[in-house]
RNA sequence: UGGGGAAUAGUGUAAUUGGUAGCACGAGUGACUCUGAAUCACUUAGUCGGGGUUCAAGUCCCUGUUCCCCAGCCA
């Protein structure tokens, strides 16, 4: 650890971590691992597992291996397995022997199983799942044992090399640990070891008809890997008692179970079902929707891995359940992206404006910085032309106190290129403003007056003559409530769904410079926020997504105003 | 009503293990500004309740309250 590291404060994760370095618990070594099961997308909580894992390996000199808790074929895909790879990769982390899978070790967990068996510790038993669930009693009553308890060891042995060819039916026969039908922790009632499940395997194929439970194979899977942290969140907590039973039974290498509280974050929901609910349901366009708290989809939405690692960074890690306020979240966004994003200028609701006195046909090639924040970006030319576009917002013909925009006989600045001034308002048979005549001061070129007078706005635009068109999706919170539980009775979280949370905008002028950009590529566009191009776009059609927008003062006094009137 | 966890400003998170409750987000105010952005400055607001020990308690003791998890042949 740096110097600097050593002074910055550590969670109970990494305190632990750093205790067991100082005794030399491990010898000096850490080693963790992110376990996923590849039955669904990694989201955003994913994110927190994943960087507290593979940061402490980072921080602390170890390793952290992704492995795939892949025991039970029934749910489990190939699909799944590339995709997690993707977004773990795409996060930045590195797992140096690539991918690891808990079914490489199916055949030394089925011989820890019979070593159990033989030492009197498990054994075969009959009962069906519904008598299973009668026999192991309830929260308040203990359960009571199973007929097939006593078997003998030879006939457990035989019964479960049986189970395993595949001579018996799927549901008929369980291979449990015999701990203690009294135990007040209902894990350790005979918990199931073996599942008979004639499946396919994604990767062992039809090789096996048994397939190890959670609790039996997880200890395992860590064991063999040497992990000595096994970090994992707060409801396996009950489980602790059972993993280190296991492990103290075959006597091989012992990790510390340590757990934490699992991401929730206001305006969307994290757990699996209900992802894949929405994803269903059609109330998104699949899993890398933009609105979707999926790492594929907050990558598509523009998000850039620094920005979520800062965000697991700065919630911390601890073991009660908080809700992390979105806009913690939006603020690591933001933070990232002002340093990273080249500036452009786009018009999302274009107001057509024609500069009377600028000569017609001429086109001026104006230098543009593109960063602000970073010197290093460079300037490039944005042209300007006789007839532009302003955001119709850009513009009142009646504006309020504090509106500082264009407006009749009002001049304001067009960034980097003139100060202008609104000669005329042209309106349709409705009354809607449809053009701008104005006027422009040749002196000004490039955005500074020699007089020194000011003017309080500046403005974004795009000149008609070489403006691209693109379609920009403007998105918002997928759910109106900040816990989209909060329901009334008889309803699910879906009744909170935003049916605002997707607005596409198909007549945008974008400037040219854009044509040459690349899906996923991130832009700030001035004054409007932060856009990524999606991967919709193809030769011709720009799609932009709106990953977030700038903070917007004026917003936030007109919502006020409003709020008061 | 069994067992296992947990409670610090609106939100999230620290407090050298008994010694000035700090930081971030949000909100508000102001400065600056060719982005009403960014940046900078300031302000706001907290130890779940009640007892006790102590010169001193977020921290130790007693007690109460509230919240989360567990009865899959899911993970």
């Amino acid at each position: 650890m740096s110097e600097e590291n050593t002074t910055e404060r550590l969670d109970f994760v990494r305190t632990i971590v750093a205790g067991d370095n100082k005794t030399g618990k491990w010898g000096g070594k850490v080693i963790t691992r992110f376990p996923p099961e590849p039955n669904g997308f990694l989201h955003i909580g994913h994110a927190k597992s994943i960087c507290l894992n593979f940061g402490i390996a980072t921080e602390f000199s170890g390793v952290c291996n992704l492995r795939f808790d892949d025991t039970n074929p029934t749910k489990e895909e190939q699909e799944y397995v590339d995709s997690i790879i993707e977004d773990v990769k795409w996060l930045g982390w590195e797992f140096g022997d690539g991918p690891l899978f808990a079914s490489d070790y199916f055949k030394q967990m089925y011989d820890y199983a019979i070593e159990l068996i033989k030492k009197g510790k498990a054994y075969v038993c009959d009962l069906t799942a519904e008598e299973t669930r009668e026999y192991r009693g309830t929260l308040t009553e203990s359960g009571k044992d199973s007929p097939h308890r006593d078997r003998s060891v030879e006939e457990n042995l035989d019964l479960f090399e049986k189970m395993k060819k595949g001579d018996f039916p799927d549901g008929s026969k369980t291979l449990k640990a015999k701990i203690d039908m009294a135990s007040p922790n209902l894990n350790m009632r005979d918990p199931v070891m073996y599942r008979i499940l004639h499946a396919t395997h994604h990767r062992t194929g039809d090789n096996w008809c048994v397939y190890p439970m959670y609790d039996w194979a997880h200890g395992i899977e860590d064991s063999i890997e040497g992990i000595t942290h096994s970090i994992c969140t707060l409801e396996f907590e009950n489980h602790r008692p059972l993993y280190d039973w296991f492990l103290d039974q075959l006597g091989i290498h012992h990790p510390q179970q340590i757990e934490f509280a699992r991401l929730a974050l206001t305006y969307t929901v994290m757990s699996k079902r209900k992802l894949l609910e929405l994803v269903e349901d059609g109330l998104v366009n699949g899993w890398d929707d933009p609105r979707m708290p999926s790492l594929s989809g907050l990558r598509r939405r523009g998000f850039s891995p620094e920005a979520i690692r800062n965000f697991c960074k700065t919630i911390g890690v601890n073991k009660f359940n908080s809700t992390i306020d979105l806009a913690l979240l939006e603020h690591c966004l933001r933070e990232d992206l002002n340093k990273t994003s080249p500036r452009v200028m786009a018009v999302l609701r274009p107001l057509k404006v024609v500069i009377d006195n600028y000569p017609d046909g001429q086109v001026e090639e104006l230098d543009a910085i593109n960063n602000p924040n970073d010197e290093s970006a460079g300037t490039r030319k944005v042209p300007f032309s006789k007839v532009i576009y302003i955001e119709q917002e850009d513009f009142m013909e009646e504006p309020p106190k504090k509106f500082f925009r264009l407006a009749p006989g009002r001049e304001v600045r067009l960034r980097y290129a003139y100060f202008i001034i609104c000669t005329d308002v042209v309106k349709d048979e409705n009354g809607n403003v449809v053009e701008l005549h104005c006027t422009y001061d040749p002196a000004t070129k490039g955005g500074d007056a020699p007089d020194g007078r000011k003017v309080k706005a500046t403005l974004h635009w795009v000149s008609d003559e070489k403006a691209l068109n693109a379609e920009i999706r403007l998105y918002d919170h997928l759910f109106t409530k900040e816990n989209p539980s909060d329901t009334k009775e008889n309803h699910d979280f879906k009744s909170n769904i935003n049916s605002n949370s997707l607005e596409v905008l198909t007549n945008c002028k974008v400037e040219p410079s854009l044509a040459c950009a690349k899906p996923l590529d991130r832009f700030q566009f001035e004054r409007l926020g932060y856009f990524c191009l999606d991967y919709d776009s193809s030769d011709g059609k720009l799609v932009f997504n709106r990953t977030a927008i700038l903070r917007d003062t004026w917003a936030k006094l007109q919502k006020a105003q409003k709020k008061k009137s």
